[in-house]
RNA sequence: GGAGGAGUGCCCGAGUGGCUAAAGGGGACGGGCUGUAAACCCGUUGGCGUACGCCUACGUUGGUUCGAAUCCAACCUCCUCCA
């Protein structure tokens, strides 16, 4: 393998972010020569990113850190086209509104991992709906559409999937690849932007960029993928109970999102940490051979970590200690999901099953039923023995509250008003 | 425009008149073992009710039938071939 002189790829390539590049050499005598500026794209079709996204955000933190310039792209104009990669019907197509919502929110996310300004190596955030909604369609077509291979594009790993699959695939989908190609050019123009970065699923889309960038612009342009963020064991990351690893703290709670790092799986531990942590390699190989001996207080360091990047030192700190007690102490923290209920309601006594409802620790009177069943509701740690079993204000703690539980990760505050 | 094929639960997929709330797998959740891991084993997996039960569900809408995911008609969507 190739030595990377510049500290953004020698970085990159021994973190393990790089997984495919068009020309590493030659970016790679850019960025020492000076600052460089690169972008990668992110859709608007939902009101937050999650851990899949994680990965992304990070290299351009690290991209940032090591002097260069990130551009955030945020795909208001491309999710009105809805990229076709790795799906296997149409999305439902977004509104204006939705998109716009969307895009506020989503923004708040990044402040947190980028420093924005006018500088030269500070980040700026834009929007590709501000040129490609002003594009025409015959222009358009003239200048660069005449620079696609259908023939190729027909190769593409999402259009080819589609194909083989027998599943639809529109003519507005199709054209989701033209329509990115064409943002880099037009972040070529705008801000003298060279490279652009993105998952491994990006690469056919990032390439199309490279070469109509060339073509175009007489330029180089140049494009590297990352890895996807996987399980050791091969799966796909990002699911917590009932949902997906929110990165917007409204969506998913500190301790939670905590409590998912937490739970990794051993063989994950150490690539985590370079790939998702601050902690420089010196600090990651002093952790690594504690990963074996004492896997959880890694994993702690870890979780801690990773949480404070997305959510701050104070909410990074909270959950540890709620986690402490909850689960080493026995009692409860403070960071727990709390849900209140009326007084009078436990005083009359409520089933418990409705609790559990109630709590969103089951879906339904069904799941609650069942879950009491197979033993793993809990009241205050305590089994609860039947179905038809009620809670009350016996249950109470002195400082007002109960504790209920689904299986042994999930705990509930029930707090009487 | 013509001919043929397809649409099943979170996903994949079997089922071609009653035994079907619908095989099997995946995922998810719970239990066991552990370390709040992984792997493995067991269980659960439409809603409401303590329960006999009731309701909702096999693209949509009607129809045939004692009875339909299954048969018929129309419509919608997709695929393949022809023009």
């Amino acid at each position: 393998m190739t030595e990377y002189h510049s500290e953004f790829l020698q970085q990159a390539k021994s973190r393990g972010y790089l997984y495919q590049g068009t020309d590493m050499e030659a970016l790679d005598e850019l960025a020492l020569a000076g600052p460089v500026t690169a972008y990668i794209g992110y859709d608007c079709t939902g009101p937050s990113f999650h851990a899949g996204h994680l990965l992304s955000i990070m290299l351009l933190r690290l991209f940032q850190k090591t002097g260069h310039k990130p551009i955030v792209l945020m795909g208001g104009g491309t999710t009105k086209i809805a990229d076709p990669t790795g799906k296997d019907k149409q999305r439902q197509p977004l509104t204006t509104r939705q998109i716009n919502k969307n895009l506020a929110r989503l923004k708040t996310i990044f402040s947190r991992y980028l420093t924005f300004g006018d500088g030269p190596t500070d980040a700026i955030m834009v929007n590709n709906n501000d040129w490609l909604r002003r594009l025409r369609y015959i222009p358009f077509l003239q200048k660069y559409g005449s620079h696609f291979s259908v023939n190729r594009m027909l190769k593409q790993d999402s259009v080819r999937d589609r194909l083989e699959r027998e599943q639809p695939l529109s003519f507005l989908e199709f054209n989701y690849s033209l329509l990115q190609a064409y943002d880099f050019v037009e972040l070529s123009r705008r801000f003298g932007c060279s490279l652009q970065m993105g998952g491994s699923d990006q690469w056919g889309n990032i390439v199309a960029g490279v070469d109509l960038g060339r073509r175009i612009e007489q330029k180089a342009f140049y494009g590297l993928t990352i890895p996807l963020l996987t399980t050791a064991s091969g799966g796909k990351m990002g699911k917590t109970e009932g949902g997906a690893v929110w990165l917007d703290g409204d969506m998913l709670s500190p301790y939670k999102f905590w409590q998912f790092w937490r739970n990794i799986e051993d063989a994950d531990v150490e690539r985590y940490l370079y790939l998702l942590t601050d902690l420089s390699a010196q600090e990651i190989s002093r952790l690594s051979p504690l990963i074996g001996p004492d896997p959880n207080a890694v994993k702690k360091i870890l979780a801690t970590e990773i949480t404070r990047l997305c959510h701050g030192e104070d909410a990074a700190s909270e959950a540890a200690e709620t986690a402490r007690r909850t689960f080493e102490e026995g009692t409860s923290g403070d960071a727990l999901p709390t849900i209140d209920i009326k007084r009078s309601d436990l005083e009359a006594g409520i089933a418990i099953t409705k609790l559990l409802v109630d709590a969103e620790l089951c879906s339904s009177g069904g799941e609650a039923r069942r879950m009491i069943r197979g033993g793993g509701a809990k009241l205050n740690d305590i089994a609860v023995g039947n179905e038809l079993d009620m809670a009350t204000v016996d249950d109470l703690f002195p400082n007002g509250t109960l504790k209920l539980s689904a299986g042994k990760k999930r705990h509930v505050l029930i707090r009487a008003v």
